[in-house]
DNA sequence: TTCCAGATTTAGGCACTCCTAATCTGGAAG
DNA sequence: CTTCCAGATTAGGAGTGCCTAAATCTGGAA
């Protein structure tokens, strides 16, 4: 009953917790039971009672009515299953067709069904790439993960000239729409005008311009290229 | 409530019962419920449970005591999964280094997890092969199946030369250990010797005698080639 | 300091999927 | 035609994972 290397294999559902746990508690921060839900689309009653579960299972720190944390075989396996969504995505992309803005629903039940073999190999043949067609980076077979520095268009001056790096949104119909206006990793943008108290940002892609909400701004991650106004 | 196009998915459970209950029914047969806990590898009383449900709901034909048939729907649900199978194999050792004899466990997971278009996709980019790597026939997306005519080498005569066309096997280690005498699908093989009585079979298999059992000899599906003796 | 709104947890249910133990049934043997 | 038993079913239980409704807690406003 030791806590390392133990590998019986996790739920679709533990491991979905523990990735939404993942994504909600950068840097120490504790994640509140009523975000996890948000996140999965759960009762909020519901996740409480799987946090204590998983608390009981040495996967998270659950201080009551405070919130969770991962612990290190939390986030561990979290990553693994990190590891897994984005090589698939990009795999799926690479070989089988699809555009980097529908292959993450697919990835997302893949992801708890292939083997570690499996994966490796689909890694192989990609050439081992550091990050999946998101721009989000890939944590390596170890867990590390190291994440380049970006920030969201929703931050950056006007008359700045940037590259799109990382769309941090899994939405269907938000992604369709990003990439319908000629928006994806390695885009380059020049942000025409920003709207002051979260207002409408005014974006140039491919020589046509766009207005975008401030909240679709912020998961468009970009590192700046250089004035150009 | 219709029985027909209602697509609520079926669960990895439900499938794997309806895929050993088609299997257990060739022309129209009724499996025993013994038979499927026996290849599920689950207790006899399980099996009543579920096969009771999936009555319920329209999938099977049960007469208790005596035995279960799928309905047509139930067919089509099971053809649905083994067809998903068997590209996915074919989709593997096609593209990512599996042999057909280790590849049998992670098709088994991934046909509960991957969407009809991915299947569809790999079908297309595979030239929509009409046989897996076990030479087992392949579904067409309507359903309609063709068993090509073979034999079990088990009873074939002595003296006749043969190519092997479906290893009706899926126990990894037992598909290993056919895979390392030289068998495969499209083998020629030359049955030396069959002991009476179920007894043990002599082959040739590439300038190879090897000596197997009747069981194993019952997995080997062929068709005859000629005399050789 | 008290009190309340909102967040959180607990209580109680339901569906699924499995188990073991007890009971039942249909057909074969006597 | 009765008995018996292998095989099938029912009964009762456990774990997962979700829900709604009812307590309960916490922190900030009055």
């Amino acid at each position: 009953m030791n806590a390392v290397a133990q590998h019986e294999p996790l739920t679709r559902s533990v491991e979905d917790y523990l990735k939404a746990i993942y994504r909600l508690t950068p840097e120490g921060r504790a994640a509140a039971t009523s975000e996890i839900a948000n996140l999965l689309e759960l009762a909020p009653a519901s996740v409480s009672g799987m946090v204590k579960r998983l608390s009981e299972h040495g996967l998270l720190e659950h201080v009551p009515y405070k919130g969770v944390q991962l612990t290190e075989e939390g986030r561990r396996a979290a990553l693994r299953t990190i590891r897994r969504h984005r090589l698939i995505e990009a795999y799926l992309v690479a070989f089988l067709g699809y555009s980097w803005d529908t292959v993450h629903d697919e990835a997302e039940r893949l992801e708890h069904a292939v083997s570690d073999q499996l994966v490796e190999r689909m890694a192989t043949v990609l050439g081992h790439p550091s990050v999946d067609p998101h721009g989000d980076p890939i944590p390596d077979v170890d867990g590390a993960i190291h994440e380049p520095a970006s920030t969201p268009i929703s931050e950056l001056p006007e008359g700045i000239l940037v590259e799109l790096r990382r769309v941090d949104e899994s939405d269907p119909e938000r992604l369709r729409y990003i990439a319908s206006i000629g928006l994806r990793p390695g885009a380059r943008v020049l942000v025409v005008e920003r709207k002051p108290f979260h207002g409408p940002i005014t974006i140039e892609v491919e020589g046509q311009s766009h207005v975008i909400g401030h909240e679709l701004g912020h998961v468009l991650r970009c590192v700046p290229l250089g004035e150009d106004a």
